[in-house]
DNA sequence: ACCTGAACACCGTTCAAGT
DNA sequence: ACCTGAACACCGTTCAAGT
């Protein structure tokens, strides 16, 4: 009876568009959405306005620059990573959030080399350090200690996903460059490569993530160990 | 008395520059000068072309897309960097190595992120590796452990340069971002990285870069009781 | 108020032309 | 052969103008 509703109702096509108006979060989550399958060297203003059906231009009226809004858009990702329980140990706890956050850097892989190098962290990502540095503390971990924890902690976290993001071009690639090289030089020059590439990573089990788990429960229980002395 | 001493010497304020040929290691070494001073953000080929004192096509000669220009710059950078010595047990020589690795990516911070990402791995990165990975398995680790050491190390060797190198805007800016918020607002919605800034960051003897060995040490423990098991 | 197209100052790269 | 300027297809962003 609206006018509202009026309008509304008068496209057939275009009306599902056209109802859903402009906003702030519509914008990053379709941008998010284009990164994830473009990838951030092809994420442009222009392409994500097409991908919205709107004028450029448009954007600036909710997000006031590029910068701006890859800073929503980091911000998304760190809401998607689960904070540490305030109910299991330090350790349990960490260990959960440090896999929450690879997984969500694994659906979001142009993510990994932003989360720690905006220049304004913005609330999830503040409150996320907040919970993290929290429950360190509640676990006994002295402040030093804290510090030390998160730094190795996050730049694991963070370099690992980062590198696994980056990957089909290092692994998979492996192979054509032994391909463009003369093999036998390849095998002459770089042994040990070619001895690694082919007896391990090229094997039908072979999974570079399951290096994640490993590296992350050795910093884990070194940590661990570090609280005695403490 | 050749022509060519004749040319050199007719210039004079300019024939130092002009003897200097254009070549493809020059403008290699002028573009790491360049991205050391400005960043990768503000590098472009056109102010590498101003730096050099030629016009912008004119690399295009020896070097055949931006591409190509940051692998090897990449390579520049693999060259700094350290090898294993063959003479030492594994864990000092790739302690050492790590700690190189390091220093190098402090000398150039836009290098960390583009180390494992190129497509194309240049000789000075796979003999890198190749070093590396024949390291520790003359140390006796698996080929499964090899990989392990191998994916861990790097990951937290990178990722650890790179959160130090965005970090001026990540601690000073901490300051900053209190002092936009209300202070008391600030204290009461993130107690715990309130209390880890002012009473740890802050204070005048720290520095983030300490965290690097502590991390460093606990992989390589780590890995060496790995080997037990192996 | 919300939305827009034209324009500006940049990119990387292609091309045709200079020596 | 080496080097070049003009031009092309893009960027992010500003501006003045539309409703």
């Amino acid at each position: 009876m609206s006018t509202r509703q009026g309008k509304a109702g008068i496209g057939t096509k275009k009306s599902r568009e056209l109802t859903r108006e402009l906003t702030r979060e519509r914008i990053l989550k379709a941008a998010v959405d284009l990164a994830d399958v473009s990838g951030m060297e092809d994420f442009t203003i222009r392409k994500l306005a097409t991908a919205l059906g709107v004028a450029p231009m448009n954007i600036y009226h909710y997000l006031s620059s590029k910068d701006e809004i890859v800073d929503g858009m980091v911000e998304v990702v760190f809401g998607e990573i689960e904070l540490p329980s305030e109910d299991e140990d330090w350790k349990t706890a960490i260990r959960r959030r440090c896999l929450s956050a690879r997984a969500a850097l694994g659906r979001h892989p142009w993510a990994a080399p932003l989360m720690e190098s905006r220049p304004v962290p913005g609330p999830a990502n503040l409150g996320h350090h907040d919970a993290v540095i929290g429950c360190l503390r509640r676990g006994g971990l002295s402040i030093e200690l804290t510090a030390h924890a998160y730094a190795i902690l996050d730049s694991f976290v963070y370099g690992f996903a980062f590198e696994e993001s980056t990957l089909p071009s290092g692994d998979k690639d492996m192979a054509d460059i032994a391909a463009e090289m003369d093999q036998s030089d390849f095998l002459a020059e770089y042994p040990h490569v070619a001895e690694l590439s082919q007896e391990h990573v090229m094997k039908p089990g072979y999974d570079f993530g399951d290096s994640f788990e490993f590296g992350l429960d050795l910093l884990l229980e070194g940590i661990d160990r570090a609280i005695a002395c403490d």
